[in-house]
RNA sequence: GCCCCUGUAGCUCAGUCGGAUAGAGCGACCGCCUCCUAAGCGGUAGGCCGCAGGUUCGAUUCCUGCCGGGGGCGCCA
């Protein structure tokens, strides 16, 4: 690697400088300006001030060692600003990229062991078995299951799962809900009134269990919709499970012997202030049902007896609330805080029609997840959840998706993809001969439209640990929306196929789009899109 | 009251471990199809990075306070 050679360049050219204290670590960097080199470092501004040195004088000294005996693919190595160090490189280096690309292909390029086959267990949607997942449960299925697809590539064993709360007051309340609409009258006040449970009544067998009966359907709606959108689970687990299994009973039996329960006012608790919870929490309730948080618990007991080393929960920004608890009771099974992730998901605003549309089920003033498939497609729809940080609100104007094809990213991504496919596709109908890739010289790829898609190539691993290691897809989203553009530029600019193109730059070039092919279909797949032949 | 997220171009948003003259798309305006897909490409205009302090060679980035937006603080799930 490049950035290696380069770091240890500078290391030796300190010591050799008698730099005193040398840092702990040197900083390189990709400048933000084309003028400013390919690579450059503030080790000068870093350290001069702890070694005494004034930093400009500290960096001429440096880039005049360095230039004195360059390395490998360095072309020359300048001074500039307060004092940075910057690398000059030639375009060679990058024609090695391009090889790092081929050669290791779509399977291979910025995979790694760094995860080391830890074991991570993903936990998102989680919707209650109740109704089919909406426009707000879009962003979590998408924000998980690409978080998953680029845990994978970086090396961790990774599962996703689905938790249904399928019993307790929702469960009963729905499966009134139903009844009353079989029987011809409105649910209950505080019952489920979307136009769904009228639908799924008239659905329903006279000799059905509203209950069961009704979760099926629910699932079943659920698994289809997410599926459409290419998002799916290893693992879909039962919350009655653990009541059946006895599960529920062990675990507060194993938090008693902890130590961190008690009774109060008739009810048992978990000591969660003894973990950095605001106050204590109920597990067992007066009347002797335990409360949401004791099968949360077992849960994730469950989960950890299963042997993973991390889980990461994805939850919407209305849980927010019950992060701290259940970090306590992941402490209180005793387990390290850490092993608990909790990822947060702000609010989706959904947009129809240029007006807010609310999210509340119980209303039935809902969007349903499956009629923004419908509308926008799945892989706009996708797109678009995971074009910004989950940090962020988001507003998804279904209106600007649809109409104006314009504003929707995904097209321009997709498109760049078909457009390779299709000089691939015509380059075969013309018989074009290809030299074999041992044979290709690639010293004619010196076009900035060229480079440009090489540079992003390169930049394509350690986006990924930046990506993994932030629990942030966003930034394949807009890794991938940039070699997009770099390649229609690449497409404007440099005709390949047509007969004043000299041979052996059409030979390179056409080892380039296969470059290129490779990069967007990894970014495709880490983001759960198809990679179109055309459009 | 306390906790979490957030405030960057007209709009939607990026911005790496703190770096040099803060970016993209859309929208606006002006150009480009005898061509491997014009769902594209090029150009112009557009900024008190919410405000005020602090940390330091250097702050959109880190810290504190304030202001605005959103969410959450149950023996509900």
């Amino acid at each position: 690697m490049i950035r290696d050679a380069l770091t240890q360049a500078l290391r030796e050219t300190l010591v050799t400088l008698g730099v005193d204290p040398l840092p702990e670590s040197i900083a390189l960097e990709r400048p933000a300006r084309r003028e400013h080199g390919d690579w450059s470092s503030n080790v000068a501004l870093a350290t001069a001030k702890a070694a005494g040195r004034k930093p400009r004088e500290l960096a001429g000294e440096i880039a005049e060692q360095l230039n004195d005996r360059l390395p490998l693919h360095v072309q020359r190595v300048e001074v500039a600003g307060p004092g940075f160090v910057n690398f000059l490189l030639d375009d060679t280096w990058l024609h090695g990229v391009l090889g790092d690309v081929v050669e290791q292909g779509v399977e291979a390029y910025a995979r790694s062991e760094l995860g080391a086959g830890r074991r991570v267990l993903v936990e998102f949607v989680s919707a209650n078995p109740t109704g089919p997942v909406h426009a707000g449960h879009g962003r979590g299925a998408a924000y998980g299951d690409s978080l998953a697809r680029i845990l994978e590539r970086i090396g961790h064993d990774v599962r996703r799962e689905f938790y249904i709360n399928d019993r307790g007051v929702q469960m009963a309340s729905f499966a009134a809900s139903l009844t009353a609409r079989k029987h011809g009258v409105s649910p209950p006040e505080d019952g489920y009134h979307g136009d769904y449970i009228t639908e799924w009544a008239a659905e329903m067998p006279d000799d059905a269990d509203p209950h069961i009966w009704g979760e099926e359907r629910a699932l079943s709606e659920q698994r289809e919709t997410l599926a459409r959108m290419n998002v799916r689970f290893d693992n879909w687990f039962s919350e009655q499970s653990m009541v059946d299994s006895g599960a529920i009973d062990t675990t507060l039996a194993d938090l008693r012997e902890r130590g961190v329960v008690y009774e109060g006012n008739g009810a048992v608790w978990l000591r969660s202030t003894a973990f950095g919870d605001d106050k204590d929490r109920v597990l067992v309730k007066t009347n002797g049902e335990p409360t949401y948080l004791l099968p949360d618990i077992a849960y994730h007991r469950d989960k950890f007896a299963r042997g993973f080393d991390l889980l990461i929960d994805v939850w919407g920004a209305d849980h927010h609330g019950y992060v701290a608890r259940m970090k306590a009771a992941v402490q209180a099974l005793g387990h390290d805080p850490d092993e608990l992730e909790l990822v947060i998901t702000q609010l989706v605003n959904l947009v129809k029609g240029g007006e807010p549309v609310r999210l509340s089920k119980r209303t039935g003033d809902i969007i349903e997840l499956r009629e923004v498939l419908d509308e926008v497609g799945p892989d706009p729809a996708r797109l678009t959840y995971l074009l910004q940080s989950v940090d962020s609100q988001q507003t998804f104007d279904m209106d600007v998706v649809v109409s104006e094809s314009m504003e929707n990213p995904v097209y321009y991504v997709q498109m760049a993809h078909a457009r390779i496919r299709s000089i691939e596709r015509v380059a075969a109908e013309r018989e074009v001969e290809r030299v074999p890739w041992g044979d290709v010289d690639l010293s004619p790829l010196s076009d900035e439209r060229e480079l440009e898609i090489l540079r992003q190539l390169e930049v394509l691993p350690e986006t990924l640990l930046v990506a993994a290691s932030e629990r942030a897809p966003h930034k394949i989203t807009s890794w991938v929306r940039e070699l997009a553009g770099a390649v229609h530029r690449f497409y404007h600019d440099c005709p390949i196929l047509r007969s004043d193109i000299a041979e052996d730059l059409r030979q390179a070039r056409l080892w380039l789009v296969e470059a290129a092919r490779i990069g967007l279909r990894i970014g495709l797949d880490l983001l759960g899109l198809h990679a179109p032949e055309s459009m």
